[in-house]
DNA sequence: CTGAAAGCGCTTACAG
DNA sequence: CTGAAAGCGCTTACAG
């Protein structure tokens, strides 16, 4: 016996009520189209309740065409710590507007990228996000092609996207040392990625405060080569005043270079970062990074295509400083 | 125009190819049993690569009632960094059987839980993986009883479970220890959890192995208490020769306490820890820790659901050491 | 207001 | 080997 058959029908709720399944049918579904009688509506509800019906959705879609779910491929959001936020954010809002989320993690493989996506498609999902680890251009699989879409944390020409606004971060980063009286000494740490999307906006967008960089300390952006750099850095006898760091992981080996040096944090240099993942509350001292919004990337994605709202638009999001103890004040004489 | 009527369905490729629909889906579907001939055969799958067919999964599991699609519902995995590897994990396993994911996030949230394991039961899901952050006792939302379910990072009677290797990993820490020549002076950080399974398991671990802890250094399982619970310790006058941290947060905390105290990494103190997080390869120097194993738990449960063996077996999951610097050899005299 | 009927796109015995 | 038919559980015009 195959467990669907167990499941109780609507035909059995109809029956059960004394009504037709077309009627049965109305009052589950809440179309009220047909003025059923107060009764007639309250023996088939009755009913439902008592046999404890559960409509089949699968059957429902059949039907309609139309499947309530939307697939979210990501190439390695899961693995990637806080970048997971994505998938909750287009979870809550999935859920909140009575859809849910199929996820394939695709660890970045164009096939199994593609293989996911058609899985998806053929199980029928109303629409489909693409999602990437950090912001980049996109190639949509294949099998995404002419389906619903909405890029989330990428972008391509022509598709719906939604990013984090990098531009506005940078320029955020920059004034909260402006802001503190920061104007000289201050340095960018981490390797210029003219390629990187959020390289370019932020160095950008801290341009655009007028605020003077004394320079760049090039690294790649990860904790052992930030702290390999910036030791040597130090031990050329420049003492910085201030360090803009392009991540929190860069701020991680900055911080241990720093106290290496026998330099306080902000005493001495003070500090801010992107990214405000969880190591930034962490550190001692809490660093102050700018927030990546990836759970509001995710939910924002989700409620576009349970909308339907799929025009080709570039949507960017806030980023937020989260202010922490690693900027201090200048007093100037 | 809804979306479905544009996608080619089966009857076309029937007629297309001259046979008649039954004789299509056996050649489709790979079921052999009425031996086509092999002209038809070719020419229905011409006839398929020609209109670009894609089956509806949908109306075939209406028939079939079967899905090939897994729902996992967890607390609050996808926030909490590395756990995302349980999706990680599951993901690829659905994948590789064909199957695909429903993800629901729920924050923890018995309201939640049990609407998103509903959606996924009416869309009939094949079976059911409940998800915890951390290793915990599970209670399962009504609308999960009497589906097929196994439990990862929880545990329930009755239902099938995988959980992490904690004892086994309790003693692989101490062994790391043991076998680097330690015996005096090893003290546990984290404060004693006697409902927490991961607390029970690994000191159980410990004990086993015969070490001899020479104290506990009580504080929540946090960065900042972890901190300055070391640095109070220390400042009693105890120089331990080593330290067992409960999880790599606890040990960041204790780097920073251990650092100000002016005592060194592995030369002063070893230091040895539970989770095998980033943060382990980040820190200076590098931590050595027991890793817990999220991938294999989403990936080992998803497969017991893809092939339907759904005993209600505990399948404990191995922790292996990720050995690095933080541990130094002592020199017996 | 209600009921009989068609149909969504498949699969699968069942006759020939 | 092939084809006509029933049926999975729903929704939705369409007559009465």
């Amino acid at each position: 016996m195959s467990r669907s058959s167990h499941r109780v029908t609507l035909a059995q709720v109809a029956r059960q009520a004394g009504v037709s399944r077309a009627a049965a049918s109305f009052v589950l579904s809440g179309r009220d189209e047909m003025r059923i009688s107060a009764t007639a509506r309250d023996r088939v509800l009755a009913a439902a309740a008592e046999l404890g019906y559960r409509p089949n959705l699968t059957a429902r879609s059949l039907r309609t065409s139309v499947t309530h779910t939307i697939g979210l491929i990501s190439d390695t959001i899961a693995t990637e710590p806080f970048a997971g936020r994505i998938v909750r954010g287009a979870s809550a809002a999935a859920l909140h507007h009575g859809h849910l989320l199929f996820l394939a993690e695709t660890g970045g493989d164009p096939g199994t990228e593609d293989r996911a996506a058609r899985e998806m498609v053929d199980r029928q999902a109303d629409g489909l996000l693409y999602a990437a680890m950090f912001t980049r251009p996109a190639t949509l699989p294949p099998s995404m092609h002419g389906q619903p879409v909405v890029l989330v944390n990428c972008y391509a020409d022509g598709v719906p996207c939604v990013i984090p606004d990098e531009l506005i971060a940078g320029r955020t980063a920059a004034s909260a040392l402006m802001e503190a009286g920061h104007r000289d000494g201050v340095y960018l740490v981490g390797e210029p990625a003219p390629d990187v999307f959020a390289w370019r906006e932020r160095t950008a967008g801290i341009a655009a405060t007028g605020l003077d960089l004394a320079g760049t300390v090039p690294c790649s952006w990860w904790p052992e080569p930030a702290f390999a750099a910036v030791r040597d850095f130090l031990s050329s006898g420049t003492v910085p005043r201030a360090l803009i760091c392009l991540n929190d992981r860069i701020a991680l080996g900055a911080y241990q270079a720093l106290a290496e040096a026998g330099l306080r944090i902000p005493g001495d240099v003070s500090v801010v970062s992107f990214d405000d993942s969880e190591l930034a509350s962490w550190l001692r001292p809490a660093l102050s990074s700018v927030a990546l919004p990836h759970y509001e990337l995710g939910f924002l994605a989700a409620e576009l295509v349970a909308t339907s709202a799929l025009t080709p638009e570039i949507h960017r999001v806030p980023m937020p400083l989260s202010p922490r103890a690693s900027i201090a004040k200048v007093i100037s004489l």
